[in-house]
DNA sequence: CGTGGCCTTGATAAAGTTCAAGAGCCGTGG
DNA sequence: CCACGGCTCTTGAACTTTATCAAGGCCACG
């Protein structure tokens, strides 16, 4: 695909003008990332922001004993690393690809520019935090007010979001990596999974696959009416 | 004061030219609210957002058996609501009022013509938010990868931030409050500032004084280079 | 066929919450 | 001016949840 095409697929870049899209085109650096490596640091100097091209990449924190808090995985069309291009100039947190990844590399003083001249690109970032925000909010009531079985619950619910009538659904990270996305550790998540499983609420098939059994058992679980015995 | 000039002191309105000061006096209102009185509720619907002129503002979830996590507390010249503003049309948590509390509230229509129209409150509401996101990222490190007494000595040095000498500093909201903002109760944290006291880290006197006695100690906890005995 | 990553399970320990009771403080109204 | 009621804060004991440490199974890949 060319260049311009793949930039015009991007939410964030959505309603520019095709001018703009070249504009882009020029200014932007495209780089591939292998699983497991790190695209930048915690308090890393940025000198400008990504978007996902193809693969993932996860966001995360780690605490000085090495446990790792995942913020957000972005796949492909979602942009990170901008919030160092409007304050504070470091990263705040890790990145590193999940899987073998492309993205876009842009820098900050050229896509301010962008941003000063087209009012709709600063619009569609707005739009961009706020939804960032959104879910930051909804990942500090997990962590703080919800338990781990709740907040498991809450992402299988999520993952079998919009696939109504079927009650299969494949996790599309591995489980340690889910422990660190529900802000738990391997064991825990594992002595969790097993105890919905004897309970009813779920039946799991291989490592990744997981049926829902009672979804609005599930339900409770995840809104904290009902608990595990 | 003019309301006009109110408006051009509070840092989101900041380069913008009079004219647009004068346009924001027309289409905003004013509203007063008294401590403990709610602002909006999670999940109601939003026609636009606020700022606070003075007082204080918590921002907060609530779990279903009634425990609070303040996300934000905002004072005078503070944004809140904003993120209903750009997406989603519901604001995503509680806003109350900690102390007698005057706010403008902006229509949203009104306000993202405005955005569109001027270049520099696009980047500074950009900027807001990026700001926020940073801070979300550190409340979530902090209640997933530090325990109570390391968020506690983080929120007590960051009271003291900049007061270089003085090592005396002053609870801005109630224990309560306090214990609801670092996600907890206010059982436990009254324990651990007891033992933080026995410990020798701090001293208190009164409510609300505390005394940093070994601000290296503090910084060690709240780092988790070292713990309560 | 062996090695390493991922996952599971058990025993133990630590951190935090719950429940209960009581002390201190403050403003209101008699 | 004092007493009452309510709120905040503290402390203790029991309990719950989660983490830690240790070991073993499974599977894919070289």
């Amino acid at each position: 695909m060319k260049m311009v095409d793949q930039i015009a697929a991007i939410p964030l870049f959505r309603g520019l003008a095709r001018k703009q899209h070249e504009d882009l085109a020029m200014i932007l650096m495209e780089q591939v990332f292998k699983r497991g490596n790190s695209i930048f640091f915690d308090g890393d100097e940025a000198s400008g922001f990504y978007v996902v091209v193809s693969g993932r990449v996860k966001i995360f924190k780690l605490s000085p004993e090495g446990k790792e808090q995942i913020l957000h995985i972005f796949g492909p069309g979602e942009p990170f690393g901008e919030v160092a291009v409007f304050t504070g100039r470091r990263f705040p947190a890790n990145a590193e690809a999940l899987e073998e990844t492309r993205v876009f590399f842009i820098l900050r003083a050229a896509f301010v520019d962008l941003v000063r001249q087209d009012p709709s690109l600063a619009l569609n970032m707005l739009a961009e935090l706020s939804m960032r925000l959104r879910r930051f909010t909804l990942l500090v009531e997990n962590l703080s007010l919800k338990e781990v079985p709740g907040r498991l619950a809450a992402y299988l619910l999520y993952l079998s979001e919009g696939k109504k009538g079927i009650n299969e659904v494949v996790l599309d990270i591995s489980k340690n990596q889910l422990a660190s996305l529900l802000g738990t550790i391997p064991e825990t998540l594992s002595r969790i999974l097993a105890r919905m499983t004897r309970e009813g609420f779920i039946q799991s098939s291989g490592q990744r696959q997981i049926r829902l059994l009672d979804r609005q058992g599930l339900e409770e679980l995840a809104s904290g009416e009902r608990r595990l015995a």
